[in-house]
DNA sequence: ATGGGTGTCCTACCCCGATAGGACACCCGT
DNA sequence: ACGGGTGTCCTATCGGGGTAGGACACCCAT
């Protein structure tokens, strides 16, 4: 699993990594009992302090999404699945619908705005391999 | 025109005015020469402190959207409509790309997208009586 | 000229999130 | 037992953005 930093996104990075862990499991490109990335590594990987990654970590140990082995090191939990795709599917639904709505307040017909979700669309799906890059 | 703060999304109140204004102006609901309300009377309306509204307007005029008329009020600028129609389109591209990208990552398929943008796009048409088509 | 409206600027304070650096407890291979 | 990895916790400190309150300059109707 690669993780990456977008710094002018409005949320903080640690709600990004959270997230990013989120879909991850939620789309099942993570499965129950995966390791994650040590607090240490991925700190240095993002280029962030690694109690931000702690913080991210901690949150999903909240939500149940991780399980945490002392000295060991973070999995992803059994009920992951589960929990995340609710998750998952209600925040993005959330932001996909206030995107929209700011397209529409910013006068784009319809049309306008289809056009730019198909070109998304395939502007993801095409360059990726489905694995690491 | 009428405004309106979102304390739950992810932007500052300042940026969510700004961002009212050049879509109301993109969407030609404002026309230059038109008066704004004032930073006291509008922080009051939103619940904010009036440095909040006077830094959002600051910003507008600095890009060119708004004309300041010293101890008279802001107005929108003459070649307002022009900025913000660049603005808006590609601040409203970047955030529906960015939605539509992590919807992919939560592993939500194209046609589950389309769904939900569609939802919004009639949430939002009906509500309101549109001014020009 | 006066008073009330306007935008502008300034200083202080505060909250939240990230940063910095350290200390501790735990697990496991050696 | 030891050492290096792991997560956890703690105390500062910094910075951005919002808040609070005040002072000033300007315009205009009265």
């Amino acid at each position: 699993m690669h993780f990456e930093l977008d710094p002018r996104a409005p949320t903080p990075p640690s709600e990004q990594l959270a997230d990013q862990v989120r879909f991850a499991v939620a789309a099942e490109r993570m499965a129950p009992g995966d390791r994650l990335p040590s607090v240490r590594a991925l700190a240095a990987e993002v280029r962030v302090n690694p109690n931000t990654v702690s913080r991210a970590w901690r949150e999903l140990e909240r939500e149940g999404v991780l399980e945490s082995r002392r000295g060991d090191g973070m999995f992803v939990a059994a009920k992951a699945l589960a929990v995340c795709r609710k998750a998952a599917a209600r925040v993005v639904a959330e932001r996909l619908e206030r995107a929209v709505l700011e397209a529409c307040a910013a006068g784009l017909t319809n049309q306008e705005i289809e056009t730019l979700v198909r070109a998304a669309c395939a502007a993801d799906l095409a360059p990726r391999p489905r694995k690491s890059a």
